[in-house]
DNA sequence: CTCGAACGATACCCTGCGGGTATGGATGTG
DNA sequence: CACATCCATACCCGCAGGGTATCGTTCGAG
């Protein structure tokens, strides 16, 4: 079939957020009928139904969840070939590098030193946005590069250079039955209320764990004995005075990766790898150890 | 700014394929007058300027060359984004895969046992497409799994499980200086005439090696001595009376993977990973060894 | 059981965008 | 210098895409 134009792209998954024509439409600013006949006649070009409806309520089909995830991937490679051509067409070319609060692991000023040296450095534009807020902008081509975390950060359609990896540890209230143990294994955990992160869905079994945005929030709520926390242990160093941090035995290292759009061809994105491979050779005689880990696994 | 249409990127990378208004706009099928403006338009939408025109040529800029690799990714998400709804939405659910002629390495038919006796088995469909082939129908959705190889094919936008590795061997002409030896090394092939596989775009510097298609061809332009060729160990049962194989010992090993497109929840692709990984496990024990490989390295 | 509200689909109209033809202007070539 | 080539501009038209009005169905309140 022809294909759709991403304006029909962008209805649909409106609609497919919202289960609802006259919700979507509003949002999209324009009127219901034009929709509806819109959705239909996209469905009847690719042939196939994406959407339940009945008079009361509007249901993705099977092919309608995977359109809607394809849709979003779709949308976004369309937004990022104009933000990287428009990046590119710039005069003064610069890099924007993505990172969380602290997601550099201290590594930023060595990894921006070494940059400097190389001949196709450019200018560094550093965005601090919020805790997983990463990956996103790295899709849709706000960012050049980014400081993403594995496991937590989908690291699908990147390619990465491990910088370092942390063993992670448990932090308590004081007051916790566990807060006096020298280690503790995962399965100590299991039953503890713990956080949920932002694109954490939350699962569908758990009963509304509380949402956190950083790590303030944790330790805030870890004080007031509401939560317990799994966090790498670089982050003892911001721990609050009555929580307490017990090294877990068999938690999965986090790792800090510098990604980027996979198949980039730019100098001076390949310049800051280097320069973050080097600065991370460097640190990584030091406390936190480099090695192998296993992303995650995408299949379910 | 707004997102341009699918149309409109269709209309660049036409434009940017062939240089040329007119000719781009008869492979679109339309007039070139519409076409130009279309471009125009979509420059001064973006804010880039993605053309060099002189009344004589058409250039790209540096921000068009990235949009055209940007636009080219985008529209491969669209079409996916389609076939992959439509391949769901199917009633009776079916997978495709895509290899190229022995593509499997022997291990398909032993997959294919392991696969049936998994409870979210579905009937497969294995289309066996050119060299080189392959990871193009993942992209743009035509397949739902494929084996690749690495090195030569690209993985990037795919999530992959090793299959199996093999070492390469020099494939020589028997009247060939080389070809009594008992080893070689790729210094020894430097300046022989290495034959140009698709998607090879062939190089900058070397003056036209001949291109070709399969491996009989290759055979037989070995045995006509006009070309030299490195391939997998498994080839050797393949090759013709006139040719001599002679081991290479640094050459990198050549990689049998399965492939998947990234972020891919099915069931059915999940239980075919599965059932590869097992099929591959029994084999390995034998003639060919698994283990650690550099697929590629994408920075330039 | 009835009535009204909610919601998607249909009918109908109109504007503007995408495409067509004709032609102009610039530039390299015999 | 005339001509061919090739992209841009001018102008026109049809229809796709969007708007308003309304219908048909379904659910829930009473």
């Amino acid at each position: 079939m022809d294909v759709p134009e991403t304006r029909e792209l962008a209805y649909f998954v409106a609609v497919a957020e919202e289960l609802h024509f006259g919700r979507a439409a509003q949002r999209l600013g324009m009127a219901q009928p034009p929709l509806s006949r819109a959705i239909a006649r996209l469905e009847r070009r690719m042939g196939v139904q994406l959407l339940e409806r009945t008079s009361r309520s509007v249901n993705l089909t099977g092919a309608g969840q995977v359109f809607l995830t394809e849709s979003r991937k779709a949308l976004d490679a369309v937004t990022a070939s104009v933000r990287r051509a428009q990046r590119a067409g710039r005069t003064d070319p610069k890099l924007t590098l993505a990172m969380k609060p602290n997601g550099d692991a201290g590594l930023l000023e060595s990894i921006l030193q070494h940059y400097r040296r190389d001949p196709d450095a450019v200018d560094i534009e550093v965005i601090v946005c919020g805790i997983g807020e990463q990956a996103p902008m790295l899709r849709d081509g706000r960012a050049d590069v980014a400081f993403l975390t594995a496991p937590y950060d989908d690291l699908a359609g990147f390619d990465t250079e491990l910088l370092l990896t942390q063993d992670q540890m448990a932090v308590l209230p004081r007051a916790h039955r566990l807060a006096g143990r020298a280690a503790l294994t995962l399965a100590d955990l299991t039953g503890e209320q713990l956080p949920r992160w932002p694109g954490d869905d939350g699962g569908a079994t758990d009963g509304r764990r509380p949402e956190v945005r950083d790590i303030s929030q944790v330790m805030q709520l870890v004080a007031l004995g509401q939560l317990v926390a799994v966090l790498p242990e670089s982050v003892r160093q911001r721990a609050w005075p009555d929580v307490a941090c017990v090294p877990l035995l068999d938690a999965p290292p986090t790792a800090v990766v510098v990604a980027w759009p996979e198949r980039t061809t730019s100098r001076a994105v390949a310049a800051l790898i280097r320069a973050s491979a080097e600065a991370a050779e460097v640190a990584g005689a030091g406390a936190v150890r480099r090695g192998e880990i296993r992303y995650q696994d995408t299949l379910t």
